[in-house]
DNA sequence: ATAGCAGTATGTGCACACAAGATTGGTCCG
DNA sequence: CGGACCAATCTTGTGTGCACATACTGCTAT
């Protein structure tokens, strides 16, 4: 007789910091197929609104539809695929105004971040975003996927300058949800220039512990970031 | 032989809206577990910490384990679960440090739904946010879980003011985790008056079109409901 | 008495099987 | 000739069984 009170059990510590990607600890089935497939998603390598096959997935990894199953939950949780019930699952694709409507919450998450981060950055810190910085402009040349991953570094950097790992994780997660598209905005002629130079508009208020306008920057950066995914979406609409 | 390409089936013709909760179309056993749990979690009914036994909720609800643990995985996804692989299921519980940080957060994105509500919002709108804070007004002798509900009420008319849908998802997802121990909060003293003021100046901001005044009433309100928070988790700590 | 260990029990992870709903192609009727 | 109905097939939803990992309990040894 196993039915005792609703959920008396054996409750956990409270473990010390509750961020951390949730699924970390085991190495299950699930938990690898969901970093997978969440890779192959942020990275564009399967096409927004495609459709995933269960069984088909399931044959590729060489496991049974169960795992996959609970993989596409997680994905569903972080919004990166959606759930038709008895229709199967699908890459979510995001319309014209939703992406509008995210970069400007972007704008404002990033900014918060960035306003943080001027307050809070250490010495270390600092000097890293720097190096991060110089390495971008190095790289201007070089292949958009190696730009597109320093810049990555550079907004993380700030992430962890602002020191507070919900808002990390929460940005973190929306920059994921865009990332196929925002990625090919990278293609554009005068984006590589303009992303430096408004990173070293936003780096140098954050060097010089200016909160307002760091944000400022930052916000200003998200912005002509989105109208810029916009135009190319319009440009192949 | 099934195996085509790896994704390149029906696409679907791209939704109207990428909002809209995740998985309202089919009722599934496991999306109907979902809302259900989600829902004794976010009231509260269920302990933070707890943990939730798969085989125990399986026969409570009359199921296999199967739809119960799809249902995890979605709650998982929400951030209201957390999944320790091999070790069940629990209910997330929030440490001080992440509730500050969350608060923080959430005076950002409830900021700037007010901000863009003043802006945006229409006659009827102003009306209807009018309405929903009189019936506040008259309920602040009532049981505390009905001012707690006419509260949200209110919150949820400045959103749909505000315009925009992604905004709204992710601030009400946000209110949703920090939900069952909010609650807690309405019992405080002076909590019921300070709620009625700070929406009070809110609201006002709002009617007049000020989108910075309204920007920064409601940042303040979510402060001051954090250092409540705060106190209270202190108090009983 | 306490710490370490082994055996046991419980519960989760995964695979497989069956059932039900959805989609597609074909056929029949208007 | 077109549209609607129907059937076959495929895909997903759910139930069940088994194996393994983790936690627990009682023992022994220091």
């Amino acid at each position: 007789m196993r039915g005792k009170q609703a959920a008396g059990r054996a409750d956990w510590p409270e473990k010390g910091r509750a961020s951390a990607r949730i699924e970390t600890f085991p190495a299950t089935l699930a938990n690898t197929l969901h970093r997978r497939l969440e890779t192959e998603i942020v990275a564009g390598r399967i096409e927004p609104g495609s459709r995933l096959d269960e069984q088909e997935i399931a044959e590729r990894y060489g496991c049974s539809r169960t795992p996959v199953r609970e993989a596409f939950r997680l994905l569903a949780a972080d919004r990166l695929v959606e759930l038709r019930g008895r229709q199967g699952a699908a890459v979510r694709s995001i319309g014209a105004q939703t992406l509008i409507e995210m970069f400007q919450v972007m704008g404002e998450l990033e900014g918060l971040c960035a306003r943080l981060a001027a307050r809070r950055v250490t010495q270390a810190q600092s000097q890293a975003l720097q190096a991060i910085h110089a390495r971008l402009v190095a790289a201007a040349g070089d292949s958009v996927d190696v730009f597109y991953d320093i810049n990555a570094e550079f907004h993380e950097a700030i992430y962890e300058a602002a020191n507070n790992a919900f808002l990390a994780d929460e940005t973190r997660r929306l920059r994921n949800r865009v990332a196929a598209y925002r990625r090919r905005v990278t293609h554009m002629p005068t984006r590589v220039e303009d992303t430096i130079r408004e990173h070293e508009e936003i780096m140098e208020a954050i060097l010089a512990h200016d909160p307002e306008a760091a944000h400022r920057a930052m916000r200003a950066h998200l912005t002509l970031l989105g109208e810029n995914l916009l135009d190319l979406i319009a440009g192949l609409g």
